[in-house]
RNA sequence: CGGGGAGUGGCGCAGUCUGGUAGCGCACGCGGUUUGGGACCGCGGGGUCGCAGGUUCAAAUCCUGUCUCCCCGACCA
């Protein structure tokens, strides 16, 4: 794409009213619009980046059975009311309304309950099982107080999957395989190397629920973290935790975490409080086993940006950045124009993607443009590059650039 | 929800204490000179000072109320 054709706007100062780092470069860097504390509408760039965490986090839930839906926003509070969660002294984060009947309905904050409601259709036997559910949702969350930009947000954008099984092995079966896949997803965000899978506070049925927790000084959670044995536990539990693992405090490392991921082992909780159940082989009336799993899409996008943003802006992980490339032509005679047209036509011919800077604006301004957005590759075409036949390269995370063949650039951007 | 801070062109700010109908930088438009790390000169457009009420001859400025935003805390299924 051409910066002529998107629509975009990059600022020097970031509103006085941003504190949080992820949201003031968002915005400077034209990703995010703020609409409200705690909404922010995405712009085209951004939208990319969410688009690209969904795309990751897609093939990740498709390679372990799961299938994409996508229920309501609007939910009924017949559905709600059996497990008494409908109640704002239970959930303090409703968003309520009402239809012109006046009929009470909720904005969804979690879709545990409908679904568990919508399966009542379709699970009858052991046949219909394992079923393995998830969707991308915008969840709503009446929060007493918004912040750290889109990392804390009331309107945010939420992977959740459910999954419901026969019997407790199968369900623990696969809730393992899902702590899997959500390695491999933030191996490919490129935040693996500082995300653990963490203990954490779960429902009465189960001891422990999992939270995916990565260091980031924003993060609003605190983590006890052993890296010699991999063992990290949030410090709500710590107490428990480390009777239970049998280690002592002192050897735990104390961190400041953001959760990009948790999940839930409910066992039969929800499936007999809402009378969701399955026939069994023999013709008896069982309760099914569920499992919820969440990722906070937009909230991991918050925390990337905040994790590798340098001084001069955004530094995007390869898998989400919304472009490779970062085209810069300097200069507007004829030759250079036409031998910048033709390496984006060679690069997007190739499958790459590429967001050529084709303004008349002066060099100093496209490069800082360049730092700001932070795709992964800059290449600048010039007066200079044109005369011996070569392009400029610079790594966004690299100070210097290097000059190279068409074909050595081919190979930079590939590999 | 408790505590603290703040609302003045699109963004960043000054002016408020000591009332006298609004100013600077960036951005924007036009002309010119420039062109490898956010250029320079000239000209120009744009705000009624969050909102409502009050005091006053006169309110961005004083008083009351209200809305919004940010930070800390509490909360986080």
């Amino acid at each position: 794409m051409k910066t002529s054709q998107l629509f975009t706007k990059t600022l020097k100062n970031a509103p006085a009213d941003e504190v949080a780092l992820n949201a003031q470069l968002l915005i400077r860097a034209g990703y995010v619009y703020k609409e409200m504390a705690g909404a922010y509408a995405y712009l085209p760039l951004g939208l990319m980046v969410v688009e690209n965490i969904k795309r990751v986090v897609r093939e990740e839930m498709n390679a372990i059975g799961s299938n994409e839906l996508i229920m309501t926003s609007l939910q009924n509070k017949a559905v709600w009311e059996p497990t008494g969660r409908w109640d704002e002294k239970v959930v303090d984060v409703w968003f309520k309304t009402k239809l012109q009947d006046g009929t009470e309905v909720g904005l969804g904050w979690s879709h545990e309950e409908p679904i568990v409601e919508m399966l009542k259709q379709y699970v009858h036997s052991y046949k219909d099982l394992p079923i393995s559910l998830y969707q991308f949702q915008t969840k709503m969350r009446n929060e007493l107080r918004a912040k750290s930009g889109i990392m804390r947000g009331r309107e945010f954008v939420m992977k959740d999957m459910y999954s419901f099984h026969a019997s407790k092995d199968d369900l623990d079966n696969y809730y393992t395989q899902t702590i899997e896949a959500y390695k491999r997803v933030y191996a490919r965000l490129g935040i693996s190397d500082d995300t653990y899978v963490t203990f954490a506070s779960g429902g009465a049925f189960t001891k422990f629920s999992h939270e995916f927790q990565t260091i980031c000084d924003a993060g609003e959670d605190v983590i006890y973290l052993h890296r010699g044995k991999n063992i990290a536990i949030n410090e709500e539990v710590i107490d428990d935790a480390i009777k239970e693992l049998g280690i002592a405090r002192e050897e735990l490392e104390r961190v400041k975490t953001a959760e990009v991921g948790n999940i839930f082992n409910f066992g039969t909780q929800k499936t007999d409080e809402m009378g969701l159940y399955y026939t069994d082989d023999s013709g008896k009336q069982q309760s099914l086993h569920i499992g919820s799993y969440g990722i906070g899409i937009t909230r991991v996008m918050g925390v990337v940006a905040e994790k590798f943003a340098d001084e001069r802006g955004l530094v995007w992980p390869s898998a989400i950045t919304p472009f490779q490339v970062y085209l810069v032509q300097i200069g507007t005679s004829p030759a250079v124009t036409q031998a910048a047209q033709s390496l984006y036509d060679t690069l997007l011919a190739q499958g790459i993607t590429v967001l050529y800077d084709d303004s008349d604006r002066r060099p100093g301004e496209k490069f800082a443009d360049a730092d700001l957005l932070g795709m992964p590759h800059r290449v600048v075409v010039s007066a200079k590059t044109i005369e011996t036949s070569v392009f400029e390269y610079k790594n966004r995370t690299s100070q210097d650039a290097t000059l190279l063949s068409l074909a050595d650039l081919q190979m930079q951007l590939t590999k």
